[in-house]
DNA sequence: GCGATTGCCTGACTATGGTCAGATGAAATA
DNA sequence: TATTTCATCTGACCATAGTCAGGCAATCGC
């Protein structure tokens, strides 16, 4: 790729715009930038400052300031965490979500003009965006326990099961209910389910469905396209593996379709071995693994 | 598809967080970023300090505190415009260019980091870049006159071959000798070539070649793949046209291959017209316009 | 030639974002 | 229990980018 630095700088002047374009729209009402950005992240029901702070990456001296600033206009309350009262919680006030709203419309409408633009290919854009950010927030992919009821977790499924039915041959959305009926056994004491997130996107899931007293059986891995070829994958197998060590499991099952040939590989590729078949069409692959 | 509006804004994170990288990073070299934005605005040869302060939108105080800090570190002279005494012109010193390169290193670094994080995708990225800054830009989409064998249109001639070999049966490469010995013909008085720029990228190519006194032949018309649903496959078949009016042309030719059906439809709803052929395999359409 | 305009410069002023060094109280650790 | 670590707050300080009004010289339009 020759010219890909020019196009890199293209790229961020381009950008730069857009964001300088963003900065100014969010101004107009009266709020420098600062604020702003960290009035949009406090939620509802509360956020802990240190989680605001550290991910708009602000000193602490700022951080404070912002707030005090917010809560002078009657935006938020802070208050300490009971559970540590060392750390403060910082939380919306009625007057704090009608302008967390209003700047919300602005985002809306900016999107959508954005969206415009893009015309025919607005599907595409998004694509485009999704892959750009996950590479750039590639350091802080996350895994973190999920409940399966969730709609984080279940839009993740509906996406495993999306490709399942464009990749494996005989497969259909309806072997799939979804919502699971049966969610309660991919949640803990008996199962886990694992959402990895690449800032507030959920980009992938694996999870745990016990067999039986010893063993248990990995389903529903799922990687989002944008997040692809960086190993996340195996940091799910991982993940969940670990997770059956510390529930004194001893064995973990899968099946699986010879279509989907990475997964295959990589299950070889950390200790699976193909054994005996558990289930039926339309899988035509089962592995086991020792842990 | 989550929420576009949420994937829009993570997009925007990830993005503010890299150019605030990208800043930090043109920093330690003991400069203000604004000093610096203005120093790899001004070219070798001398840049009117006007268009340097139109195109970064600044002030003409601070354009000037910028011209006078950069002018006693000793990286740029002004002088003033011979032609209008009441304009200035910035040339770069030695110690201007070698700072200018140090800066260029930086953002070669930078761009060989990033797309080293992106490791296999490193292709799709730069892609994923382009379509954005494409939809971004699509605004400034400018169509300007070409040098023939400028380094610019040699690479839209090998994009054009490129997609063609790929898409019409019968083509290969050796069809075409880039660069085009018989370049000339698509220089002004006999011929034209345009080019397509977004921002400082080239985007798309169309040019003319001379048949007789009376008509010309359209060559070469090709859109990059992250320009196109934008229409501007059109415009540049509209500019030029217009500059074979302006050449006193009464018809142009044009000979193409029916797998490439988009431009096939684009002519026709353009009031091309199929002809008689007059060149031979791999084309097997010929279309001509009256002016 | 004359007034208006243009392009640039200068000095005074401001807002914003940001750093830094303690202070304070809470929690974890030995 | 004593010490260390941690999360936050506060006040002092700073750099950068930016605005604004006025001044000066060159140029333009009449």
């Amino acid at each position: 790729m020759l010219d890909a630095v020019a196009r890199l700088r293209r790229f961020n002047r381009a950008v730069t715009r857009e964001v300088g374009a963003l900065d100014t729209s969010f101004l107009g009402r009266g709020r420098p930038l600062g604020a702003v950005r960290v009035l949009v992240m406090v939620r509802p029901e509360g956020t802990d400052v240190a989680l605001i702070r550290d991910r708009l990456g602000l000193d602490s001296g700022l951080m404070s300031r912002f707030l005090r600033s917010l809560e002078r206009e009657g935006l938020i309350q802070t208050a300490t965490d009971p559970a540590d009262r060392r750390r403060r919680i910082a939380r919306l006030t009625p007057a704090g979500e009608a302008e967390v709203a209003a700047y919300d419309a602005i985002g809306q409408a900016r999107a959508a003009r954005l969206l415009a633009r893009a015309g025919s290919r607005a599907a595409e854009l998004v694509a485009a965006m999704d892959l750009i950010a996950t590479v750039l927030n590639r350091d802080q992919l996350e895994i973190r326990p999920a409940d399966p009821d969730s709609p984080e977790v279940l839009a993740c499924w509906q996406a495993y099961v999306a490709e399942l039915v464009a990749r494996v041959p005989g497969a259909t959305p309806d072997l799939f209910l979804l919502p699971d009926p049966g969610a309660d056994r991919y949640r803990p004491p008996q199962g886990r389910c694992l959402l990895a997130w690449s800032d507030d996107l959920p980009v992938g899931c694996v999870s745990l469905r016990p067999l039986d007293a010893a063993t248990a059986e990995v389903k529903r891995l799922w990687v989002d396209a944008a997040a692809r070829g960086q190993g996340l994958a195996r940091r799910l197998m991982t993940a969940i593996e670990d997770e059956a060590r510390a529930m004194g499991l001893v064995a973990l099952k899968l099946d699986t379709n010879s279509a989907l040939s990475e997964a295959i590989a990589l299950y070889r590729a950390t200790g699976w071995r193909v054994c005996a078949p558990y289930t039926g069409a339309p899988a035509d692959t089962w592995m086991e693994k020792l842990l």
